[in-house]
This record gives structure tokens, C-alpha cells and sequence, in this order.
DNA sequence: GTGAAAGCGCTAACAT
DNA sequence: ATGTTAGCGCTTTCAC
């Protein structure tokens, strides 16, 4: 890998006209310009980014922690993100946390050690709940959990008013005896609970079951197939996040609950999948494309203005109603 | 930040001293090794890895390349990567090629320019059959796609075998009128063709239709909504992605067509949902997560002794037989 | 055992 | 307009 050195050398110039002429700094003659772009072409020269991080005291690479990209939530929002990145020159990090403060820490750590210029960071509970403490001086957005306290950039959804509105959707297809899965693990989950109940207190009626959970699809599928032995047994179960909401299929399925008739099902997060099982799943469609491309053009904006103020984004979701909660056709 | 100098200066010692000691390098004593760690907690210290990696010639991060995140495949695929990266203290560059060979070489290009210790890399058709040519210098494994010539670590799954496996399958259901829907962007869409192909021969058929499409749902989905209009129209649809199969299963509930009776659907990739849609869907599960474990660990062993001789790792698909090919379930 | 000093590749302040 | 040089933070000779 030939250096700047060996670019000065050939075109008989310094590194500093060199320097110069790759960053298309003013005072340098069209002759020098010449030479050095020779140089630079004959010897395939490439600017070590490592060293030039080291001198800038900044790189051009920008960290993403996620709890598990495999949640087809945090799949969507990482390709956006990359997109934004790509198209600016950054390069992305990637790491997921598994909602484990201790792992997550330790990223945090580790983008801090390889001088990030920013972070995009969904936080745990306990990240969430303590963000002041984690004395972050990276540009930081925070994308699907609110933070209580602390100045930072965040890109959410109105959680509570799309369980609510959710949740109302099921109360309307004549459902009564409702149970929820939330995720025990994010402040997201306590919000959509939130959600869940208000609307049901409206109504003037009460959760059957509410079970905090951590995201897997298995955890979905082992407390559905638990709470399906009540009796009488739900008529409808709201799961919110995708994962869940497969674990409950994949159990109302095998427990034989005819859908939507016997029992309604309603979840988070639109997935390919969800158009194209059987039913047709009613979710709320979170714009997750346009959530991780929104954080990361603030993330840009920040990083060109660190004094901007501090802004929170907040996005709709969109209610797709499809036939796993459709009661009443007729109505 | 403080520096290995303020750690020097706090505990009264030389920066090298420092070094030893965060090095666990022999030769230092204990009174010493007691102050630097002590100076170090009390600073928070915190190596600067850009340095690092500057001084070392040699980072502690490594590149994954892949087309799509968002595909499953790779989804799983990285996160057994990252998983192992973590394990192994290596932080994760992520990027998307979009089987864009200039967007491919790019990001190659900036891989180097990072310096990354090594590369995981799923290449582009093009850059597959010209692999020599992009003359990687980093140690790199490469998955999925097999490359022609060249020497580099490789993970594959057998991809003629397994598609034949999936087509003999479909012929023992009876099915006659067949048409394949192929990657056409990578080899592996090649090497699934010729399993098709050989099948057929097998049993003195020839396909009665087929297609190389971008890896999107909407290029199978309008594929197959094509080849439906047919007379006769085909009676089995293989789709060797699970995003061409997601595309079909769409086209051909909206046809109206019965599956499995009118029509077998079978495909690649083991997903959330192919056991839940309607019907489930017959696929050749490949091993994701090991796949990627599988890279990483060869990858580590390359850097831990770049005279290994250079292996091909070949892991087999597994044919789950669901009901969307069950025409004969009696049989 | 420990410290002084060079140097990884780059940029920017300063000198000319 | 161009060159000289210091220094980003670290590790590793080399000298003592």
C-alpha cells in the first residue's frame, strides 16, 4: 500500500501539496494538480482512513446498536440507515445488544474506543431509564424507546395512541376478552400496555391477561399456548412486536382456534409475512424505512450543527386492518 | 478523552510502562502494574483504537459484505457473524452491494481504505467469475456464491443438489408442467438452475418455463403473474429465494389458483413464515446461522495463520416437505 | 525493569 | 503557491 509519501515522491512534491490537492484545497497550481493526480493513478494510492482519523480526531464511520437485527423491525431500519450512510460517505457499525445492559455497555464502550462520529441507538430498559448516566458524548439519535431525561435527538412513534387505536380496532369487531404480549425488555412495550388499557378502561373493561415478554417468536408461542387453556379463554390477543405476534399464530394454530371467528389476532410491525398467512394478520404498520432514514438525516444535520436544539421526531403508525380481526365482515 | 500520556503522568511512569501493563506484557513490577491500573481506573482510560490500529497496521474490525440485509438469509447470516465477531472482540463494517458490482467494488475499496482485518463476502456474479481480478489483498472468506477461480476460503451449500432435490420432489408429487424462478444476480441462481434442469432431464422433462429475476417480491410476484396466464398454465412453481417466493405465493393467491392441487409451490430459505402461511410452504432450509459461524471461525483461524491451506466448506440443505407441494398426500 | 524516542499516515499551522 | 514540520495516541525498539 503505497503512502503519501511514495505519492510526494513520485509526483517530486511534498505531502503537503498532496494533501492539499485530494482535498481540493484552493492554492495549488493546474501543474502540481497534474503531477500529483498522476502519481496518485499510477501508484493506485488510497488515503489510509485510519490515520486520517487518527489526526482529525474524527472518523467518517457511524455506529448502529439495535437489540437484534434479525427483528425484522430493526432489518428495515439498518438498511435505511446504511443507505443514508452509504450515499454520505460513512461506514456503518453494527452491533446488537440482545436488550443486555452489560453487552450494551460494552458497545457503547467499543464506538466510543473507535471514535465514532455518531451513534443510532435503540436502548434497553435500563439505557433508557438511566440515560443521563451514560454519559454519552457521542451525536447520538434514539430510535424506537423514549428517553425520560437527557438532551438527545429521537426518532419514535406515538406508541401509546397505535395500541390504543389497536386495541379499539378489536373492541369494535365485538371482542371482549382481550390479552396482551408486550415486550418486557424496551420502554416501547410499557408504552403499548399503556395504550392497550386505556382503551379498554374506556370501554369499561378489563385486561384478561397482560404478559411482558423478551422478543423471541418462542416466547410468544409458549405463554399464547399457556393463556389458551383459560377458562373461558381469550377471544383476542394483541401482541406487539412481530415476533411475538409469530409465536401466537404459530400457538392459536396448533391449539385449533379457528381465526378470526373463535379468536382475533393483532400484532406489530408489517413483515412480508404478515399479508401472506393464513388469515391475514392485522397489524400496525410502523414506516420503519422512513424512521431509520429520519435518524440518520439528523444525525447528519447534528453532526454538521452540534448546536441545533434537540429535536423528537415522532411518526404515525398506520393501522392495516386485515381478515385475523374481522368479526363482523358485514358490519 | 485522557491519553496514555495523562495515565503516564498520573501514575509517574512512561507511556511504554503503560503499554506493558494494559498489554499484560511480562518484565513490569507488580508496584508498577499496581499504579498504571490504578491511574487507569481513576482516568477512565480508555485505549484509543484508531491509534491503535494505526501504529499495529492492523485493526480489530472486519468487513461483511452482503446484497441485501433486509434478505433473510443474510439477516441470519449476520448476526451468526456478529455474534462470533463479538465473542472474539472484532467490531462489525456492515454493507449492502445491492448486487451492484460498482457499488460492490466501492465498498470493497473502503474495507481497504479502513484497514479491516478481514472480509466476509458475499460477491456478486460478476465479481465471482472475475475474482482475481479485484485482487483482495485482506483475508477474506466468501460465502454463498462460489468463486471460480482464485484462492479464498469459501461457504457454500451444495446449490445444484439441493435445487435437484427440491425438483425431484416435486416430480414425485406428480407435478409435470414445471418453471423456475432464479437469482439472477449471483451464481448460486446458476447453480440452482442447473439442479432444476438435471432433474428434469432425469425424468425426460424439460421446464416449461424459465426466469432470471433481481431478488425482489415484486419481480416474482410479476414473474409469476406472467407465467400463470399461460395455456396450459404451469402446474408447479419452484422459486429459489425466499424473495421470488414470497413474490409467487402473492401472485398465486390473487389468481385464485388452489395450492398445493392446481399448483405446487415450493422454494429456498427457511423463514418466520414459510411455516405459517397459507398453505406452508416446502422449502430447502439452509443453515444460516451456521453458515455464518462457520465463516467467522475460518476467518479468525485465516488470521491467526494466513498459511492455512485454503478451504471449501460445503454444508447440505435440508428439504422441509410442507403441504404447498403435498399433492398426493396418501402417497 | 524502565524510559526515551521513533514512527505508523495523515493534515494543518507556519514559514517561505 | 509550495514546503517543512509538529503531532494525533499508540507500541516497540533500543539504551540504560
Amino acid at each position: 500500500m503505497p503512502s503519501i509519501k511514495d505519492v510526494a515522491r513520485a509526483a517530486g512534491v511534498s505531502t503537503a501539496t498532496v494533501s492539499r490537492v485530494l482535498a481540493d484545497k484552493p492554492y495549488v497550481s493546474p501543474e502540481m494538480r497534474r503531477r500529483v493526480l498522476e502519481a496518485v493513478e499510477r501508484l493506485g494510492y488510497r488515503p489510509n482512513l485510519v490515520a486520517r482519523g487518527l489526526r482529525a480526531q474524527q472518523t467518517n464511520t457511524i455506529g448502529l446498536l439495535v437489540s437484534d437485527i434479525r427483528n425484522p423491525y430493526f432489518t428495515d431500519v439498518s438498511r435505511a440507515v446504511e443507505d443514508l450512510a452509504y450515499e454520505h460517505g460513512f461506514t456503518l457499525f453494527l452491533g446488537n445488544t440482545d436488550e443486555n445492559p452489560q453487552k450494551e455497555a460494552l458497545y457503547l464502550q467499543s464506538m466510543r474506543d473507535h471514535n465514532v462520529a455518531g451513534l443510532i441507538f435503540s436502548p434497553t430498559r435500563h439505557a433508557s431509564e438511566h440515560f443521563t448516566k451514560l454519559n454519552l458524548t457521542i451525536p447520538t439519535v434514539v430510535i424506537d424507546r423514549a428517553v425520560r431525561e437527557g438532551d438527545v435527538d429521537m426518532v419514535l412513534i406515538d406508541n401509546i395512541e397505535a395500541a390504543y387505536r389497536l386495541t379499539n380496532h378489536l373492541l369494535e369487531q365485538g371482542y371482549t376478552r382481550l390479552v396482551g404480549l408486550f415486550g418486557e425488555t424496551s420502554v416501547t412495550g410499557r408504552e403499548r400496555q399503556r395504550g392497550f388499557e386505556k382503551a379498554l378502561r374506556e370501554h369499561n373493561l378489563a385486561p384478561l391477561q397482560m404478559r411482558f415478554l423478551p422478543p423471541y417468536i418462542q416466547a410468544g408461542y409458549e405463554a399464547t399456548r399457556a393463556l389458551l387453556q383459560a377458562q373461558p379463554p381469550p377471544d383476542a390477543i394483541l401482541a406487539t412486536n412481530s415476533l411475538l405476534l409469530a409465536g401466537a399464530l404459530k400457538a392459536i394454530r396448533e391449539a385449533g382456534f379457528p381465526i378470526p371467528e373463535a379468536i382475533g389476532l393483532a400484532g406489530f410491525d408489517e413483515t412480508t409475512w404478515t399479508p401472506l398467512v393464513d388469515p391475514p394478520l392485522t397489524v400496525i404498520a410502523q414506516p420503519t424505512y422512513e424512521i431509520g432514514r429520519m435518524a440518520m438525516r439528523m444525525l447528519l444535520e447534528r453532526l454538521e450543527n452540534p448546536d441545533l436544539p434537540y429535536r423528537q421526531v415522532i411518526l404515525k403508525g398506520q393501522l392495516l386492518v386485515r381478515r385475523s380481526t374481522q368479526r363482523r365482515p358485514g358490519v
